[in-house]
RNA sequence: GCCCCCAUCGUCUAGUGGCCUAGGACACCGCCCUUUCAAGGCGGCGACACGGGUUCGAAUCCCGUUGGGGGCACCA
């Protein structure tokens, strides 16, 4: 096995800014992330921005502020970029030009329609049918690499083992488009090389195309990195999470109210283990743990319901103050329903805590904490239905009069509806139904006592007043 | 079609020849607690794809089968 000092490790992360940043991405920046830093490395961002067509400046943006939110700071030492790969372009054309005058490869004006008549398929690869021809350069014919006919590509992988490609299943690939342009295999090579990057992170779907790469590498008169090629992530169908069918995109889930750390550390389970029986624990400590080489070889499912979960936990850990500012984004405009006036923070803060239990998403707790800023509630028609059976007008009306004067306290309020239930035959758990409905709109809720006490007698008896009259009329 | 990769509970994983009557977590089910719902506690269900080897001994090594997946652009 290769080894490379300490160190010297430098790995980069290679996005193209082409649209939202992907999960699977993050992952593989938490890796290379994770291994720059445990061994005092570097770290390399680089955008791969060669595809001018389909990319767009704020994409860049976003795959830094994306990167910063899951701790992966541009101002951390270890960080090193963010580079163009768009600013590098004479370099990939000198390498270019350096294959062809050094006979590694040679120009092709095969049109692909061509190749298709020749082949009779679209998907067997180029037939060096221009191999020979000498061709010097002429706009629109494009630089293609002479592979190997015989021998074999051995790639040096550390998840995969050794996998072996017969040279001759490795077509001549273009390296540079009919415009002289370098193409994605081309560049990215000559940036590792160039940036001095030893160990190449990422992900599975690159593994085909590591032969090709590692030939250039030798071709341009250097050795090849260590590679490590990270299994997909895939869908509940056991495909490959695609930005088309699949929600992917980091700054979606972050949206809906999961919690940075928790996807952080969810995302650094999907294909490694820390080799002991714990799950949940913070990124540093999985850093110090981490071993690309023990990084699992087959595919892992996105499960959103562990991701919900590890959600669950992170945000039963926050502190009052940190739950608190957490939630801010869906207590207050534009996200919730009230306006930023109705929101009072003192009465806020004092929820906050009996809601934080009960949530698996930050975006809940607008339905949590809605009756307290809204005028009237939001009635939910099948937990009305549920709750007020017959019988609930009659228990209704005496629980108004028994707290129009009542003691405003949460243990007052509860042993009188205790008391009230009862004669009524109801035991608690039935006679706080219909109340719970009449003031929060919903059978299931925040602990009904300490909410009434918070929203206050006036708005409790007004709200009682507004159900018997429903009750009535219907 | 060609090349490559993968294969432990439904899911994510622990396991690197004996510690495995295979451990943990999520999900699911039950019980306890309880003003609803959560949280918490306790318990349950549940896997080494199949077939051959190698070995005193295999989830672990080898071969094959089957089943999944990735790639095969003048995209990255």
């Amino acid at each position: 096995m290769c080894s490379v000092s300490a160190s010297s490790v430098r790995v980069r992360f290679a996005p193209s800014p082409t649209g939202m940043f992907h999960v699977g991405g993050a992952r593989s920046a938490l890796y290379n992330w994770a291994v720059a830093r445990q061994s005092g490395g570097t770290f390399v961002l680089r955008i791969e921005d060669t595809d001018a067509a389909r990319n767009r400046p704020e994409w860049t943006q976003g795959i830094i502020d994306a990167l910063a939110a899951i701790g992966i700071n541009a101002a951390d030492p270890a960080f090193e970029g963010p580079y163009f790969q768009s600013e590098n372009a004479k370099r990939h054309r000198e390498a270019a030009l350096r294959l062809f005058a050094a006979g590694r490869a040679y120009y092709c004006d095969c049109t692909r329609e061509q190749l298709k008549e020749r082949t009779g398929s679209e998907h067997l690869g180029y037939d060096g049918f221009c191999r020979e021809r000498e061709l010097e350069f002429v706009e629109g014919r494009a630089l293609r690499f002479r592979t190997p006919d015989e021998g074999e590509t051995v790639v040096e992988d550390l998840v995969r083992g050794r996998p072996i490609f017969p040279n001759a299943s490795i077509e001549d690939f273009v390296i540079a488009r009919g415009d002289g342009s370098p193409v994605f295999l081309l560049a990215n090579v000559v940036d590792d090389l160039d940036e001095g990057i030893t160990q190449v992170i990422r992900g599975e779907e690159h593994l085909s195309n590591t032969p090709k790469q590692q030939l250039l590498w030798e071709a341009l008169g250097a050795r090849p990195p260590v590679w490590a090629h990270l299994p997909v992530i895939v869908n509940a169908k056991r495909q490959k999470l695609s930005k088309r069918r699949d929600k992917v995109a980091l700054e979606d889930y972050l949206a809906d109210g999961f919690l940075p750390e928790a996807m952080v550390n969810y995302l650094m389970l999907l294909g490694w283990g820390p080799g002991d029986d714990r799950e949940i624990m913070p990124y540093e400590e999985m850093e110090r743990l981490f071993r690309i080489e023990d990084v699992n070889s087959s595919p892992a499912f996105f499960d959103v319901k562990k991701l919900t979960a590890f959600n669950g936990e992170y945000i039963r850990a926050l502190s009052a103050d940190a739950f608190s500012a957490a939630c801010a984004p869906w207590v207050t405009a534009p996200y919730a329903p009230w306006p930023d006036e109705a929101f009072d923070p003192a009465v806020f803060a004092e929820v906050a805590p009996l809601a934080q239990t009960r949530l698996a998403l930050l975006s809940e707790i607008t339905n949590y904490v809605d009756f307290l800023f809204l005028d009237a509630p939001v009635f939910d028609e099948a937990s009305w239905a549920k709750a007020m059976k017959p019988g609930a007008a009659e228990l209704l009306h005496d629980v108004r009069a028994a707290y129009a004067g009542a003691t405003w306290l949460a243990d007052e309020l509860k042993s009188v509806l205790t008391v009230v239930g009862e004669s009524h035959g109801l035991k608690l758990g039935k006679a706080q139904a219909p109340v719970r409905v009449t003031v929060t709109g919903r059978t299931v809720g925040l602990p009904l006592f300490e909410s009434l006490e918070l929203l206050g007698r006036d708005r409790t008896l007004a709200r009682l007043d507004a159900a018997l009259l429903r009750l009535a009329g219907s």
